[in-house]
DNA sequence: CGGCTTCCTAAGCAAAGGCTTATCCCGCTC
DNA sequence: GAGCGGGATAAGCCTTTGCTTAGGAAGCCG
């Protein structure tokens, strides 16, 4: 019985599937299903079987989830209290939404370690269905996306902003006064990762336009979506400050499409107050602050690539 | 890290040597050496040193011995909650000072298990200084012997007997009316392993006499000590219900020793209340009943040889 | 100073952990 | 029944654990 097996065993039970849980930790997918059956073969249970509605677990396994949790998580504050026994900088694993990492996390959390003494941050992008487990199995401290509603989770609002349609300057519909949903049914849609998941505003827009999956297509991040929309005829969803500048420069039209703008919140959740890791609680404060919020609305698509690292965990939409 | 390397780490810290803890393992020294050494690397910190007084924790060893304990103790836990939801029986680890683990564990556990369904019994010996350290870390579930007095841990009275000196009926002094600790001075002592802890009833004893230790012999075993006793000019000490019979049969004189006999309290000792396991209440609930008593007092040196199981736990006096 | 105890290191070995790719199996849908 | 998606299994590989015995280093006591 090791910590890894016992990892792989939570990620699966919460996961509901073996292959999410492999993405979840970045390796292959028998990587985890060897993990768990050297566990299962070492207490004798199942510990979790098939069902129709992914990995259900067993009564043993039901038992053993909330012991292998926690067992987990101690793992993580032992490294943790070493550190900081030692003087060293606190590690802040964030994860956040594609949208965000590209754009937000990046400059906010540049100027939160520069503010906040010893303490070290990195951004890795996940999908929304993984963030809580994420959290609850300590593998991210904070997560930066949409609201998150799970037990033990705390989520609350950290910016507004309105969801736009763009379009290059040469799409047909670039001079209208006002565009139906159905007239860009000749419009391919260009979407970041986020995009692909039903529950994000963008996937809301797109089931509310009624697009069918085979009109869309999924970029790697945002920036590469709005300049492929302004050299070719698709649109794409965009946040209308990020995009000001495009706008004004004449490289992307806003099309004035009804229902639109979107306003869109994003929150910051973590653990509720009592599990929460010091540095979490500190950017949370930090979040509020006046400089916090500026840096957020000014993020722009100017971000220099380099800056935007490879992300830490392995996406859903990998 | 693994779950080994903190279990060596955290009897480390607790036993104050690398030595003993390796007892407690049953493994050789460099074992426990190595590990600590492998858990040292992975978290960059010595986290325990050698000092005068034996191994010391460092500040970051002081943080990470109650996470590591807890992991330590959830892995038990994990084991015994799958077991439990298979319905498989409970195991319940007892360790016994050598005298007790001799005469009383067996016919008692053996009477325990028949009339509880559900719990397996195994019997270690062990010194009265690991005892908290095994019951702390899950190692063991109940003691059986001397009070012990440390916090989280709830020791109360079992039985009570009386500590006689016996020898055989060679012996100058067999028929003496009275004998004084001095007239002694001649004979050796034989006692049993549990006898050469200065804190426990019989090292009480001998250092109220003043009995120099090249006087005493250790023997395997308290049966082995009386046997000797009967043959030979030496004296022991004795449970005076255990020899009940070869006093009566004439093999062994109960000398008339000043200061005998001594009221002797056995306790039986596990975690309180909230941390204790069910099958570790249900012991001491047992032990509270008449038929419980009734076998602690007949318990006489008449149990089969092949019934005393080797040691789980590898003895601080090994 | 020598001798003792205690801890650490070295060397060597067997076993387990942990990862990969490739393949099989099973339940589903068309 | 063919195809498919997800989980298990097989084979192969390398690393890490975990144990041993043997020997070296460091503190303590005579």
């Amino acid at each position: 019985m090791t910590l890894t097996q016992l990892e792989a065993f939570v990620l699966v039970a919460r996961l509901g599937s073996v292959k999410a849980a492999a993405g979840v930790l970045g390796v292959s997918e028998p990587a985890v299903s060897s993990a768990l059956a050297a566990l299962r073969q070492h207490l004798g249970d199942q510990l979790v079987v098939r069902s129709p509605h992914g990995m259900e677990l067993t009564p043993g396994g039901q038992r053993l989830v909330g012991i292998a949790s926690q067992m987990v998580t101690l793992g993580a504050d032992a490294v943790a209290a070493i550190r900081r026994a030692q003087g060293a900088p606190d590690l802040l694993h964030v994860v956040a939404t594609s949208t965000v990492a590209e754009f937000m996390a990046p400059p906010l959390l540049e100027l939160f370690t520069s503010r906040t003494a010893s303490v070290e941050a990195t951004v890795g992008v996940s999908g929304t269905i993984e963030m809580p487990v994420l959290l609850q199995d300590r593998l991210a401290d904070v997560a930066l996306g949409p609201r998150l509603s799970a037990v033990g989770i705390d989520s609350s609002p950290m910016m507004r902003h309105k969801l736009v349609v763009v379009a290059g300057k040469r799409h047909p519909l670039a001079g209208a006064t006002e565009v139906t949903p159905e007239s860009l049914s000749k419009s391919r849609w260009l979407v970041d990762p986020a995009g692909t998941e039903p529950s994000s505003e963008v996937g809301q827009l797109l089931q509310r336009f009624n697009v069918p999956e085979r009109r869309t297509r999924v970029f790697s991040g945002a920036s590469a979506v709005w300049s492929a929309v302004a050299e070719g005829h698709d649109v794409a969803p965009a946040l209308a400050h990020l995009v000001a500048r495009d706008v004004a420069d004449g490289r992307l039209v806003v099309l004035p499409v009804r229902g639109t703008p979107v306003d869109v919140l994003w929150y910051v959740s973590t653990l509720d107050l009592s599990r929460r890791s010091p540095a979490a609680t500190k950017l949370r404060q930090f979040l509020t602050t006046p400089d916090a919020m500026h840096v957020m609305h000014r993020a722009d698509g100017s971000v220099p690539v380099a800056r935007f690292r490879p992300p830490v965990y392995v996406t859903l939409w990998s």
